[in-house]
RNA sequence: GGAAGGGUGGCAGAGCGGUUGAAUGCACCGGCCUUGAAAGCCGGAGUCCGUGCAAGCGGAUCGCGGGUUCGAAUCCCGCCCCUUCCGCCA
């Protein structure tokens, strides 16, 4: 959610700042301004009829205590609240629409955002080979069993088996191990949530396709640990020496895959469910650009530990979700598909999910101001063994897995399927 | 799932339906005192909205929402959360 004040002091700016993600979005400006002026409108005339109630509520009090009749003032109370009444359910109403306008108002690209995706740079190399490069299903082989998945739970279901769960296991333990290195303290955080946790996150309204619904329970599947990183302070005022906080989630990751249909239907790279080792910080305002590096060249750090080639995007502001004001991918050299393809992201979302989620910083002149927050994929474990696989496979159809994993239970080959 | 109790300021904890934004204690900030500190004394201090250059002024806020009433922290209803007991359970 956008600063309603920013809105209207420098309408112009924020217009400006909008458009570049096009008119349409720029345009939904003009009801949140036109709302606002009825709401302070309407808000100063009923603010007086209250302060005449609690100037006439003083005076009945004083005159019970004198013993004294209080007719005139009762009356007075009377006859005002009637119109208070009226003009609160107006203000309700206004409010209420100010807000459904605002929640749908995305958040304003960085100066740095790019206009289209843009590679940074490559990193590391893409092997050759005189063979054909298998993909990561050929090489698992019925250590990822996409049949038995789909019989027991539909498409897009796998069971995981036999190495490659300790190929996972190793891989998360490896990665939270290296996040606490860098100051992220280990979550497990809840995978089920409520409503309120998806729209402070900015996932609603906006991708309500993509989310599994319990209406049993009225609670939401999680399609990442963001939602229950970012909701972890909702509500609070955090001393300003406390922040940089930095969490590494690790949970389980829900996503209908609504309107996917037919893409990326072989193997894991795109299915409901899957782990992931997510990086969440609050930071204060000023520290926010620097830390979208930090995120980023951690993610790097990850993907070069693992030895595996990726390419950097500043992702073009057309693909930024509704809270990222600048966001960028890495995208790793899969051989079984010729491609980059996403693996990893992160996301600077400024004050957008903090204002949401009222989440400020009590600043060194002891005023309150709205934290920043930015996640970024540490590993997304799917498609990292998708990556894994692919990349270490050797002619014979085995696999060479990355030494670093070896230490925390990951076999060093794979044998061939 | 059943039964009971409870949600008040950073924390603890009062609060006959009417000068209660809210006693008191602790913690916090400033001042006095002190060589320095502690103790003591004096004072200050929540958050949000509107207005104003500002000081300020006005409004809201006692889990959330609704109701009763001229008036609700206080009474009624719904929801959320916490605690205890029973049941179930990895």
């Amino acid at each position: 959610m956008l600063d309603l004040k920013l809105i209207r002091h420098d309408p112009g700016a924020v217009r400006t700042a909008l458009r570049r993600r096009g008119e349409a979005e720029a345009a939904r400006l003009d009801e949140v301004l036109e709302l606002d002026e009825r709401r302070r409108e309407i808000l100063p005339r009923l603010e007086a009829l209250r302060a005449i109630q609690n100037e006439a509520n003083a005076q009945i009090a004083e005159a019970k205590r004198a013993g004294a009749e209080a007719d005139e003032a009762i009356g007075r109370m009377r006859e005002v609240a009637g119109q208070a009444k009226a003009l609160g359910e107006e203000l309700a109403t206004v409010e209420a629409e100010l807000n459904a306008a605002l929640a749908l108002v995305p958040n304003l690209p960085d100066a740095t955002a790019a206009d289209e995706d843009t590679v940074l740079r490559e990193v590391g190399t893409i092997p050759t080979r005189e063979y054909e490069a298998r993909d990561h299903l050929a090489l698992a082989g019925e250590r990822i069993d996409m049949e038995r998945g789909a019989r027991v739970a539909g498409s897009r279901f796998a069971y995981l088996r036999g190495d490659l769960v300790f190929l996972e296991l190793a891989l998360v333990q490896w990665t939270l191990d290296l996040l606490r290195g860098h100051g992220f303290e280990p979550v497990i955080p809840p995978v089920l949530v409520r409503e309120e946790a998806l729209y402070g996150t900015g996932f609603l309204p906006d991708t309500e396709q993509q989310i599994y619904h319990l209406p049993e329970d009225d609670l939401y599947l999680a399609g990442t640990s963001e939602v229950a990183l970012a909701s972890l302070h909702a509500g609070e005022i955090l001393d300003a020496d406390m922040v940089p906080l930095r969490y590494a989630g690790f949970s389980p990751c829900f996503r209908r895959e609504a309107g996917a249909a037919g893409r990326d239907t072989r193997g894991i790279f795109r299915v409901h469910q899957f782990d992931k080792v997510e990086m969440f910080s609050f930071v204060a305002p000023e520290a926010a650009l620097e830390e979208h590096e930090r995120l980023l060249s951690i993610e790097e750090e990850i993907l070069s530990a693992l030895q595996i080639p990726y390419r950097v995007v500043n992702i073009g502001i057309g693909d930024l979700g509704a809270p990222a004001a600048k966001k960028y991918d890495c995208e790793a050299w899969l051989p079984g598909q010729g491609r980059y393809r996403e693996l990893t992201s992160t996301s600077n979302t400024t004050d957008y999910q903090a204002r949401r989620l009222q989440i400020r910083l009590r600043g060194a002149d002891g005023k309150p101001v709205t934290a920043y927050t930015l996640n970024g994929t540490a590993v997304a474990v799917g498609r990292t063994i998708v990556a894994l696989l692919e990349n270490g496979q050797r002619e014979d159809g085995s696999v060479e897995l990355p030494e670093c994993l070896a230490a925390f239970g990951a076999p060093a080959v794979l044998p061939a399927a």
